[in-house]
DNA sequence: CATTGACCTTCCCATTGTGGGAAGGTGCAG
DNA sequence: CTGCACCTTCCCACAATGGGAAGGTCAATG
């Protein structure tokens, strides 16, 4: 199967794939007689699973250790379960930091006009805020579902 | 004031607001006779309103855009608030995704055992998960409270 | 006065993940 | 044979930030 075609059952671009082989976060694919990349099913179960665990917003680090767990017949659930942890932290806390700031934009949108007139709370509280909130700020992981 | 000063007082880096003003997101800061850069009360309100837009997670561009009205004697609110508008359905779709993997990993650390077992249930997920999920990842711009 | 340390300047590099695109080879259909 | 759709590698760009080098400046202290 050409790389393409992995890409297509994957969901996984081609440019991607490319890249976690060079970086090596998957071992490199086996080349054909004229250079080719060529992907069996077991290859293209791999992608997958690296694109769900990119889905669920593992960074590239986090996903080759659980690769590499996957992988690993004799590990231990306890270092999957503590990565997942961690993310799960890290998920946790940035939704608070957002839900903060939500709050105070969608306070701060109801009480701004929205007409012609300069006069505006939103910029006001900008320039002088009464509470300060911080947000983690577009990632841009958001799957295209093309 | 010198630039550290300018930093420590509206806690944006001195690296950054160099970088704002290569950028032009910023006015150049006027120059004394040794070259070195010089602040005032009104750039450094200016530098605290741009730290604020960022904290609360707009791009640097809706800020160029947001300290432009913020400027603009004859802006019309409205304008403001589409910005804010658009960033606060931004802020609420990636929560929304996020609340779902966390739901999706709450309930796969649960069920993980997390011993010396091999078995694994959230590895098993991502190899062939029930229902799919995606999340924005880790941006970074949470705010160290130094 | 000279030295020292804390500033300042500009420049270049790295990061994280992804896409764009060029330049050149391959494979198949018409 | 031509054309088109692939494939290959390589370099560039992006967002926003930090690190650090090389060199100039300033103030205090010995």
């Amino acid at each position: 199967m050409n790389i393409s075609m992995a890409a297509e059952q994957s969901g996984v671009s081609a440019k991607m794939i490319r890249y976690y082989e060079s970086i090596g976060l998957i071992e490199a694919a086996g080349r054909r007689d004229n250079g080719y990349r060529d992907y069996g099913d077991h290859e293209v179960a791999m992608l997958q699973f690296v694109r769900r665990t990119r889905d669920m917003g593992f960074s590239l680090e986090e996903v080759a250790s659980l690769v590499a767990l996957w992988r690993n017949r004799r590990r231990s659930s306890r270092e999957v379960r503590r990565l997942a942890e961690k993310h799960l932290a890290d998920i946790e806390a940035r939704m608070a930091e957002m839900r903060t700031v939500s709050r105070t934009l969608k306070r701060l949108v109801h009480a701004c006009h929205g007409d012609d007139r300069p006069e505006c709370p939103i910029l006001d509280d900008l320039a002088a805020p009464k509470t300060t909130a911080k947000v983690a700020r577009r990632p841009g992981r958001a799957r295209k579902v093309k």
